[in-house]
DNA sequence: CTCATAAAAGATAACCTTATCTTATATAGG
DNA sequence: CCTATATAAGATAAGGTTATCTTTTATGAG
């Protein structure tokens, strides 16, 4: 469905958040930890969410990653669209180049209604409402 | 979502299925013509749906693929296990190894809902059903 | 200003999917 | 039985994703 990046992208993010209220900034490595990915993709991968402002970051001593205000209310289809691009959410499941209602695959009206509750379920879920699962223990983003 | 391989397989799938009561046998070239793709990859997708029976051929002068009755009614879902296996109907949204009820993922509950609702799509939906779409001219295989 | 630290950027490698090409095998017809 | 034909199987190549390593840049503290 969505690439390995961006599942990296997303659970990094929502760990950041997930401190957000403490005010401190995290470095790759602690992030990489406590998400279990590999820590020098998860610098990379950061790099994007940082240059499409959807963590911050500052370099140097006492540096790191961290989430703004404002950064926290963002939907997670913007990771997506940063690391993958929206096409998971257009392409025609038959990898026709174009498939659309007039010239439709023939799983084209079953295929469609799905991708659109995903979409939806992308655009309507928030950073932050997803790290407060993860704050209240609800959930988690390590293996077992 | 599903691999290109697999897109093809499907697209292959429906076009020899919407053949079937012509009683005529297709060549991997004529198949590969109508779905558009590459004619040597999809011999290659071809020879893995006859090694799991989804398809028959024949090899030899006047052989080629062609589709059985009890091959017709086949659900699609047996076509994407042969192919990319069903991972895809079962795997963590954000990667983790292991994600169910009793060790959630951040989304976990709102992805089951739609993950199963889209392996049912698959299940219920035969190869012969998507191939009537097209012998109707209500669907399409090929770019325009 | 200098130094230590942490992210940014760039180069490179490993791996998997996609794609092609060549050789082997089966089969129908003369 | 021989030949032409079409799939099966195997080897190889091209491309994209995933992963790592090295060098550069920014920044806070002394």
């Amino acid at each position: 469905m969505i690439s390995k990046s961006c599942k990296y992208a997303i659970r990094s993010a929502i760990y950041i958040a997930s401190k957000a209220d403490e005010n401190v900034k995290l470095s790759v490595k602690e992030i990489a930890k406590e998400i279990d990915a590999p820590p020098a993709f998860t610098g990379k991968v950061l790099q994007i969410l940082n240059k499409h402002r959807i963590v911050s970051s500052l370099k140097g001593p006492y540096g790191g990653f961290f989430c703004e205000k404002n950064q926290l209310k963002l939907p997670i289809i913007n990771i997506v669209n940063a690391i993958d691009g929206l096409s998971v959410f257009t392409e025609c499941v038959l990898g026709l180049h174009e498939c659309t209602d007039a010239h439709p695959c023939p799983m084209h009206y079953q295929h469609a209604e799905m991708r659109d509750k995903m979409r939806k379920s992308f655009e309507e879920t928030t950073i932050v409402s997803l790290a407060e699962s993860l704050k209240t223990g609800s959930a988690y983003l390590t293996n077992l």
